[in-house]
DNA sequence: GATATAAGTAAACTAAAAGTTTACTTGATT
DNA sequence: AATCAAGTAAACTTTTAGTTTACTTATATC
């Protein structure tokens, strides 16, 4: 291993470490109340190091958004790798319930990207952190597109639908609902006497009756 | 009338002055690029005078968001006071509309829902404008609720789902869309050949199929 | 008509936090 | 031993939300 390749690894580790040391503030006090200095003090590295790897704290908080996504991918690949073949209608549950996984296994994450799905952000931009959260974005699109299609072809879903429409639409149930979870779950419990879980599978059964068939 | 009343009418004109202009500066350079000595300004009054009648900024931007929303409130009561009784689904779609007029007319109103649905605000607060507004949402919640229920007993809905479950999920999806249209109406137009109303007319189609009989 | 009161003004001030600069240190590589 | 990348500590700048102070104005009522 080069000199090179060492201190990139060593950098690495750094970042992450910076990373690690946000979520504990930002999940526990929130992003807001969480300041820079307080940070480099949690990462156990200097304020100007902290702004050596990340120009904002706003990026550092992308940098959150982004591990969280990857999170929910790895649930989804996870389901979809299971041995047994799924029919495209199942491949569409598997997401709803990578999805319901990651609420309940990692609750941080599953709000970090309603935090982040709701900052209006250029997908256009050329900042490196902002262009892999798109990647992303497209790769979860991609899996919903896929299923859709599968499901067209092995019959599991009706075949009057758009493909594109249907995949954007079933994005916006998603995040819709992660929306709701995130900031009304107290809400929709003491109000109206649902839970975060319950809520998820009454939109897996309303995607259910409007798309297979 | 007497001097309380008519002062309290000057009161409720200069409020409105300067949520006018707040409007103004937020809606054409954004929340965070305005700052309150601005706003003072626009409104043609002192930076003193404003926070004599808002606590903060946040809560001058809560006050569009009520305009916003009663706006939105405001097409759903004209939809549904038609003159033509309509079924339980023909009300859910008039609910549909409203917030594609919205999303016409009044982008911006459109938007600032958007924006404040995602801050994470207690419900059981005692602001008197947060209550104002959770008061709207429960309105509106209680027309998605009639129309469900209209619509079982006539016919137009499927009688084997859950009010709650069901009203939850629409607002879901309604708020899921105004998110997504908010934030990447730029990326579904140029990535995914998609406006901003056909995504809305397929969120109809969705939940056609999800519940009508 | 005098006066008390509510409402507003202008402008200086405070506080907090993001982000920057500077001058210095450390430790590994060649 | 020299070089260089990376980090440190701490003072500094800037911005802006929000506050304070000392003063002004219009008007309703005694």
């Amino acid at each position: 291993m080069g000199v090179k390749t060492r201190k990139e690894k060593a950098k690495k580790i750094n970042k992450a470490e910076i990373v690690d040391a946000a979520e504990n503030l930002f999940f526990s006090q929130g992003y807001e109340n969480t300041t820079m200095s307080e940070l480099a003090k949690e990462a156990e590295f200097s304020k100007r190091t902290i702004y050596a790897y990340f120009a904002s704290k706003e990026q550092v908080f992308l940098a959150i958004a982004i591990r969280a996504f990857k999170k929910f991918i790895e649930l989804i690949e996870e389901g979809l790798e299971d041995n047994s073949k799924q029919t495209g209608w199942e491949q569409i549950e598997t997401i709803g319930y990578s999805f319901l996984r990651l609420y309940q296994n990692n609750p941080d994450y599953f709000k970090a990207i309603a935090n982040y799905e709701t900052k209006e952000e250029d997908f256009s931009s050329n900042n490196v952190l902002v262009q892999e959260y798109y990647k992303m974005g497209e790769q979860a699109f991609g899996f919903l597109t896929a299923a859709l299609k599968e499901g067209i072809e092995d019959g599991s879903i009706r075949a009057d639908i758009d493909l594109i429409d249907t995949a954007v639409v079933l994005w916006g149930n998603i995040m819709g609902i992660n929306q709701l979870i995130t900031n009304k779950e107290k809400y929709l419990k003491e109000v109206h006497n649902r839970s975060a879980e319950r809520i998820i599978n009454a939109v897996f059964d309303f995607a259910k009756r409007a798309i297979t068939k």
